[in-house]
RNA sequence: CGGGACAUAGCUCAGUUUGGUAGAGUGCUUGGUUUGGGACCAAGAUGCCGCAGGUUCAAGUCCUGUUGUCCCGACCA
């Protein structure tokens, strides 16, 4: 029987239509459930186990750069989230309000924080007095709303989990490096991590966060060629410190204000890694950040020995590996296609004839490939199996980028590659107005996505005003 | 927030045109046979037809409102 049978849980085939592919997916591969509240989801236990490991790599990270946890409050009262004018320029559209306390309307209403940054700085201007006090490099783990128009699950929510670190420092410079260096472990962890090949850059002033001198971001590319923002750090200057008074005293006994950052990363990675690695048979997952690293299938079960066998291989690879073996009564089959739609990196099989032969069978969910492997050197096999996928999933990922990244000279260059070739980066100069952005934005459909720290001199003009240009600027349509 | 589509069993959907006892497939439960790519037989359970009003002898079906989901724009991690 050639054709295998249609079954009402197959997703859709992500090359027809990548928006529905993923909103299948999610359902689907068991990551969340909608709730009666738009915009809100259910973060599944499946899908949560991802984010946890994502937590857990990247909290070693910050850790590891001296960073500290801590916790501040949900809500945030309005005259607090005012003291900054960009900043609650920015955020006011999208703010939820609290009123009432019980049947008490409150003298001040209250926001639902969408970020932290104003209570963070509250806490500064108590905590710090003098240089002793410096640095403060703080990071909290906690969900912020933002009342979206429109949501899409993981990438844009009105409530989402995410990571946000704060420091304040004594001087401009030492915040400065801090914005770098808390990017750089970002784009560390997207690759080590995730499997995740990120651009860094820097954005441009319009599409800076409110409030930051400068905004600086890990920009990447989904499988249908669309860009997504997967990270951010930013540097404040003394903007913030100005206006709510973060003062200390330095060496020479003079006041001085401190420099701030801020960088936040959030579940949306769960999305990036679904759009990156996923396909037409579902998730594909990064053996760092996957739940199930190895699942053991036993076959023909029934059989004298089998379920023991397994039982005993997973106990052997669970010294070293997140490993669960299936032992319901569906159909193998079943199975294999089960733990493939959930992106289980290596799927084990253990059968009669394996027992037989002291082997078993090892196969790769990035490209099926199968493999016998011999149960003495199974720990070994099984590491350099995953090591070997972790590299293929990357470097997959970069083909797609590279192949989906064009360089232009004119608009009409644009949008003759997004015609022919689809969506994808725009490598293209840029003269640095505004103008010209919002002119390539409304012509193309494509928006600056960054102004990358690899630079390189394609033309020496703007793509749009013709005018001279010294900036390389990373363009595209995005989620 | 504007334009469009949709909401019926756990899931995928039919039934709405023309109002008249709530349907199918799959899944689920039980028993048996199976098990190396989504198995088979038999029996069984499962519904505020998104929510709230209205029209009617009678509403899943017609009308109004509302909430949610998806797509396209504007806003955004």
């Amino acid at each position: 029987m050639a054709e295998q049978k249609k079954m009402v849980n197959d997703i859709t085939s992500m090359e027809e239509d990548f928006a529905k592919w993923y909103t299948d997916i999610v359902k689907k591969a068991d990551l969340i459930d909608y709730t009666s509240v738009k915009g809100c989801l259910v973060i599944r236990p499946y899908a949560y186990a991802i984010w946890e490991l994502i937590q857990k790599n990247m909290d070693d990270r910050f850790k590891a750069t001296g960073h500290e946890n801590v916790y501040m409050p949900l809500f945030i009262p309005e005259s607090l989230l005012q003291k900054e004018k960009d900043h609650v320029e920015g955020f006011a559209p999208e703010v939820a309000w609290v009123t009432h306390g019980g049947a008490e309307q409150l003298q001040e209403r209250l926001c639902v924080r969408p970020t932290s940054e104003t209570l963070f700085c509250e806490h500064y201007a108590n905590s710090i007095q003098s240089h002793r006090d410096l640095p403060k490099l703080y990071n909290q783990w906690c969900s912020v709303v933002r009342w979206e128009k429109t949501t899409r699950p993981f990438l844009r929510s009105r409530e989402f989990l995410w990571q946000e670190g704060h420091t304040a420092h004594a001087t401009a410079q030492e915040a400065i490096e801090e914005t770098e260096r808390m990017l750089g472990v970002y784009a560390d962890c997207c690759r080590e991590a995730m499997n995740m090949p990120v651009i860094k850059g820097k954005k441009t002033e319009s599409d800076k966060f409110a409030g930051a001198v400068s905004t600086y971001c890990i920009e990447t590319l989904m499988h249908d060629g669309k860009a997504l923002q997967a990270g951010t750090s930013h540097y404040f200057g003394d903007g913030f410190a100005k206006a709510f008074g973060i003062q200390y005293t330095d060496k020479d006994n003079q006041l001085q204000y401190v420099h701030q950052t801020s960088w936040g990363t959030t579940t949306r990675l769960i999305g990036a890694i679904i759009m990156m690695h996923g396909d037409n048979n579902g998730l594909v997952l990064p053996p760092q950040v996957a739940p199930i690293q190895v699942v053991i299938i036993p076959i023909a079960s029934h059989k004298e020995g089998v379920v023991e066998k397994a039982e005993e291989l997973k106990s052997r690879l669970s010294a070293n590996f997140r490993v669960k073996i299936d032992n319901s009564d569906n159909s193998a089959g079943w199975k294999f296609a089960e733990y493939e739609m959930k992106g289980v990196p290596l799927r084990l099989e253990i059968g009669p004839k394996d027992i037989e032969n002291n082997q078993c069978v090892i196969v790769r969910r990035d490209n099926r490939e199968k493999a016998f492997v011999k149960l003495d050197e199974l720990e070994t096999r099984v590491g350099e199996i995953l090591a070997d996928y972790a590299e293929s999933i990357y470097n997959k990922a970069l083909d797609n980028i590279k192949n989906r990244t064009y360089d232009c000279k004119t608009m009409d260059e644009i949008n003759e590659i997004f015609a022919l070739k689809g969506d994808g980066f725009i490598r293209a100069m840029w003269c640095g107005s505004e103008e010209c952005e919002d002119i390539v934005k409304e012509k193309t459909g494509a928006g600056s996505r960054c102004i990358p720290y690899e630079q390189e001199k394609i033309s020496d003009v703007c793509v749009c005003c013709g005018k001279p240009a010294e900036e390389l600027v990373y363009w595209g349509k995005a989620y």
